[in-house]
DNA sequence: CCGGTATGATACCGATCGGTATCATAGCAC
DNA sequence: GTGCTATGATACCGATCGGTATCATACCGG
């Protein structure tokens, strides 16, 4: 059995998960290359061997913070998706809304699996399918929204909402939080019903 | 005076000139912290030595770069501009044609601009001012055109545009040529359209 | 009390990082 | 020729990289 808190409060984590936590916050804020295991050590108030007990190597724990990312990721979109059952175009629009405020923050810096694929240029890294699986995924629930919704052509609605996407993230990153990102919903809104009306008669 | 070929082609082009082409290529493809400034001296048949001469330090070579690339971008729009004079509709729709194209090569890794932003996160690198300054020229260049084009509001399209550009770069990135990215063009003609038709009578 | 499990501390490994100092040489202008 | 400029070669610097080995200790369930 693992642990069990017992006292609520001033309980320390593990430090596997002081570690992880920590190397997630930096990853994120500083990027991947930036952050050495030394240093996420020392964050996490542990020492570089600790994290290689519960860790095999930097970039498994790399892979794993991604895999992380995208179980909560896909957590928040179903509980989204679940606040309007059977309404795919609700879903859509929440889904834009959520991105919206994500991207008003001012901490935030973009997406952490896009992010990661511009760092990581190693085609054998174990972090590469995961973005590459977790993306895939987005995609194609776009397409079901879009479907759902009645859209004329709901695999392309669903890459330019992709697109919409991936742009309001990093343009987060270079212009910030006034710059094109804070309109990504109005430009999804647009889209969507360009592809909801008829084209013309 | 600097150089002078003299004969065409057998010439050896200047260290400075082959560091400089071959640290392009290796931060577009490698990514900048991955490349160390000796594989570079090197892959330019020079050395360390040589880099430090042309070049005061890595972060000024990574900024000399971006400078480079923010002036052939603007030599490639202008150029593509000034084959629909008067016609900034049809402008826009170049521009996107344009980057359609660069998106379709599987060489192609996304935009150098956007994966230094993510890659460089140190507030006072002398790198950030230049992607900084780009991007918020091509938003501005995106808006004009959209003014001329009609636009009912040009600055909100330009910015969905400009999500749309960055998006696809990025979607080349993770989910390769046949992803989202390819869909970008026709993306744009439907905002464009949305912007332009009147809203509903 | 005993014995595992989890953890910290420290020292170490070879490799690479960005950056510099020094010496030699090749070409070109005068 | 004499210089000056550009370049290569090599050795070095302290710091950090990812990763490992070893020791000690603290806790916790039997």
């Amino acid at each position: 059995m693992a642990k069990k808190p017992g006292k609520s409060s001033g309980e320390r984590a593990s430090a596997r998960k002081r570690i992880f936590d920590t190397a997630a916050d930096l990853f994120y804020r500083k990027g991947i290359r930036a952050v050495g295991v030394e240093t996420i050590a020392a964050g996490a108030d542990s020492t570089k061997m600790g994290l290689y007990r519960s860790f095999p190597s930097k970039d498994e724990l790399v892979a794993e913070w991604l895999r992380d990312h995208d179980i909560r990721f896909w957590q928040q979109w179903d509980q989204m998706a679940s606040r309007y059952p059977e309404d795919p175009r609700r879903q859509l629009n929440a889904a834009f809304r959520l991105l919206a405020k994500h991207v008003a923050d001012p901490q935030a810096r973009g997406c952490a699996m896009a992010n990661a694929a511009v760092e990581i240029t190693e085609k054998d890294h174990p972090a590469r399918k995961v973005i590459e699986t977790h993306k895939a995924k987005l995609r194609a629930r776009l397409a079901e929204l879009c479907v759902g919704s009645g859209a004329r052509q709901p695999q392309l609605l669903a890459d330019h909402l992709f697109l919409l996407m991936e742009g309001a993230q990093v343009a987060a990153i270079t212009l910030g939080v006034r710059g094109p990102a804070r309109n990504v919903a109005p430009a999804a809104e647009s889209l969507i019903e360009a592809h909801l009306s008829r084209r013309r008669d």
